[in-house]
RNA sequence: GGCGGAGUAGCUCAGUUGGUUAGAGCAGCGGAAUCAUAAUCCGCGUGUCGGGGGUUCAAGUCCCUCCUCCGCUACCA
């Protein structure tokens, strides 16, 4: 009510020389969950997701299919974009970066750090690994059984001689290590922080910045031979989707400035510190927040296509449902830790809370409206302590989701909407509505009332995570599509006794496992 | 090797500045109820709070030490 700034916010972009995986997914619908929930909240909002197109992995990849890059590219990108529409993502914008305008991004910021006189041209010589993109000193590489030589992420180096553009790097570090200091919140979650910093604080070298070996990537301006290295290119997304080079347009002063990444573990150093660096060199706003996520397991083991256990996102929604797969992951996993997945954990998960403790909580309490008042919602007579009581904790929601969901502890801001349910389902139980229909009918209506109008915040709170199953609870009372955001929460949007209720149609179906005997 | 984090009920975890019989959710067992999606509500835990030692009237909560796991980082044949 207070704060209405504009949030942009982003997921990292994926890497299209595969299928995408469950950890793709997870980071687009936690990042989703965020931007509707600003929205909802009043903000204006810019939520963009996409995908990183370039750099040799992605060469290589082609050229074992026979095809080229561009190819692969085109062939795999949309797969991701599928994705985000199937996750139900509300992102504004879907940044490629094969596009055009990528590349004058890419390349505006490249002249920008430039001008300011960090990019110079020197020679790089070192064993490189092409899988994680990077060179090696000899001394973390070894010589295994196989003959091959590998890195310290156990991937194959090679010998590999070449011209480079390095970005100065160690010019930075003081600079960092400030940002840091000034901006605690920059990083989190917090354990984050203290690995950064000592990283940093161990000394910067200068970053090498373009590649002669491939030219699947952005030409480096004015020099053809040299394409960009792959992370100039893709941390440049970012703000791409915002204009860029264009930072006198609304868009971008609007947006940019106070950016909130959401990313995995593994890349938390680039967005800590290169791109901060690069944003610097180039005279461009720090973003405000870089938070890391953990990784998914499948029953407790690392996903991986040759233990076979990768899960696909696509048949997951398929076989539990949409919002089923965003709540169980949201609600489920701490964010910021790594998470396990089972199927019994997530039709645990999704039985007991949404198809039992609400689903049911919404279809009893709305079916003896329907069935004993006129179709209708009741009037309530004074508000009991219970009722109140009742009635102050569900007010009470929206201010403390609103503290998890700016500290991205979304399990924290569903374990509060859920706290109401339990608590409602307490309530439901122990005012006995089914009784007093027969004993007091005054007090049953005051009690059907209160029940339905903790169903409408929840419901209304609940729309960031399960968008659809929200808007199909909210159905249930016509609620109009302008009452239906966060400003409607508390005491300012009670319902209307006389509300039309007819017989509630189940919200959360429950998920029956298949036996031979239901099969057939 | 260094730095940091973690080790609490079958599972996932809470446990403020040390203080009555260590908690929640889920799973399990028993009961109640019948408005409801066989859903809900109530009751039930002999947990060495990783091991050992110490400080204290009092420690899961502080100190020392050891073990295990994880992250980051360094290095040596």
């Amino acid at each position: 009510m207070t704060d209405k700034s504009p949030f942009f916010i982003s997921t990292a972009i994926s890497y299209p020389n595969g299928a995408p995986h469950i950890g793709h997914a997870y980071e687009m619908m936690a990042t989703d969950s965020m931007a509707r929930f600003k929205r909802l909240d009043g903000h204006p909002v810019f939520f963009i997701t996409g995908t990183d197109e370039h750099g040799q992995k992605m060469q290589q990849t082609a050229e074992k299919f026979g095809m080229t890059a561009a190819q692969l590219a085109d062939q795999n990108a949309p797969v991701f974009e599928k994705m985000a529409k199937v996750l139900n993502l509300s992102n504004d914008d879907f940044i490629r970066t094969t596009q055009p305008r990528h590349y004058e991004a890419s390349k505006a910021i490249w002249k920008a750090m430039e001008a300011n006189g960090d990019i110079y041209l020197d020679s790089y010589a070192g064993w490189y690994s092409v899988r994680d993109e990077a060179y090696y000193a000899e001394s973390e590489t070894e010589v295994r059984e196989d003959g091959v030589r590998y890195g310290p992420q156990g991937s194959p180096v090679e010998w590999t001689e070449e011209e480079s553009y390095f970005f100065r790097l160690s010019a930075y570090e003081d600079k960092l290590l400030a940002l840091y200091e000034a901006q605690p919140d920059f990083m989190g979650p917090s354990e984050r922080r203290n690995e950064v910093i000592s990283f940093v604080k161990g000394g910067l070298r200068d970053l090498s910045i373009s590649r002669t070996t491939f030219d699947w990537g952005i030409p480096v301006p004015g020099n053809d031979k040299h394409v960009m290295y792959v992370w100039v290119d893709a941390l440049t997304n970012y703000i791409t989707a915002l204009g860029y080079p264009n930072i006198d347009a609304d868009k971008f002063k609007t947006f940019w400035g106070n950016a909130t990444h959401i990313i995995g573990k593994d890349i938390i150093r680039f967005h800590t510190v290169y791109w901060p660096a690069f944003l610097m060199s180039a005279g461009l706003d720090i973003p405000g927040r870089v938070f890391a996520h953990g990784f998914l397991f499948n029953r407790g083991e690392k996903m991986s296509k040759s233990v076979g256990n990768v899960i696909d996102p696509f048949g997951l929604i398929e076989e539990y449902g949409l919002d089923q797969t965003r709540f169980f992951f949201l609600r489920e996993v701490p964010f910021g830790q790594d998470g396990n997945y089972s199927h019994e954990a997530i039709v645990n998960r999704t039985n007991a809370d949404l198809a039992n403790d609400l689903g049911n909580l919404a279809s009893r309490s709305l079916s003896m409206i329907a069935k004993n008042c006129d179709k209708a919602l009741p009037e309530p007579g004074a508000f009991s302590t219970e009722d109140q009581a009742m009635l102050d904790q569900t007010d009470a929601m929206l201010e403390k989701c609103r503290e998890f969901m700016d500290k991205q502890l979304i399990h924290k801001a569903l374990e509060t909407i859920w706290d109401v349910v339990g608590e409602a389902n307490r309530y439901f139980a122990s005012q006995e509505p089914w009784a007093l229909r027969k004993t007091d009918p005054a007090r049953m209506n005051t009690v059907l009332y209160v029940t339905a109008e903790i169903i409408r915040q929840v419901g209304i709170l609940a729309q960031p995570y399960i968008p659809e199953s929200a808007e199909k609870l909210l159905d249930l009372f016509a609620l109009p599509s302008d009452k239906r955001d966060f400003a409607s929460l508390g005491p300012v949007g009670r319902l209307a006794a006389g509300t039309p209720i007819d017989k509630p149609s189940p919200v959360f179906p429950r998920y029956v496992e298949k036996t031979e005997e239901n099969e057939a």
